[in-house]
DNA sequence: TTTTAATATTGCAATATTACGATAATAAAA
DNA sequence: TTTTATTATCGTAATATTGCAATATTAAAA
């Protein structure tokens, strides 16, 4: 069917898929790399950096945004993709806790 | 188009979006979960805890067993299912190295 | 050997994702 | 004001994912 059955799990579970599902692209997870590792994070250079077309980049950067893992700020005509830092702090320590949760009773 | 274009990235990137993949969907983080809990990691029993059909929590369990996050013992008739620690410990280090290595200089 | 129970696989329908051309929106520059 | 540059949105084609019924496979139990 396609459709995720979201309401048979709970809101933890849910914002984790969601997390990881941002996290889930290699364009996504350059784009990361190369906004961290610049100066100047313009929309523009992104596209150039990474090799797939303008639109493509700007939805990719739209999921990005929607978890609040980057800010757009507007210089004029063009905008600064920064990293949320807080906010990447915050997913770290919450994929931590996942990870550290988890127990292992069986096997 | 709905094809990734893993070509344009390193092997390290599409990696990390593959391992975010498998992460990216609550009824795979709930069977981590559960099975992590449990002493006994049956099959059956994660069907009826988790409350999708057989075959989709097969499924699941493949995409899990992919990137070797889990291991299937067979026992008769039963297959026990348990989180693969290594493995486990080897991805949470290399969720955290990405999740460090992103410096910030912009903004 | 036949039956039963547990799990895997196949096939398919519905929805989601990816990518991009065309175009809109926005703001600086001419 | 018109042009130009930059980014966002829309529409759409192609592929992927999710979920499940039907069925196959496997191994113990009868």
């Amino acid at each position: 069917m396609g459709l995720t059955k979201t309401q048979i799990f709970d809101e933890r579970q849910n914002e984790l898929a969601i997390i990881f599902k941002v996290l889930a692209h290699p364009a996504r997870i350059a784009i990361l790399q190369y906004i961290s590792s610049q100066k100047a994070c313009i929309c523009n250079d992104i596209v150039e950096e990474i090799g797939l077309a303008q639109p493509t980049i700007s939805q990719h950067l739209k999921e990005l945004k929607s978890i609040d893992l980057i800010i757009g700020e507007i210089e004029g005509k063009k905008v600064c993709y920064c990293i949320n830092l807080n906010k990447w702090k915050e997913i770290q320590t919450l994929l931590n806790s996942f990870f550290d949760k988890t127990k292992f009773n069986c096997c």
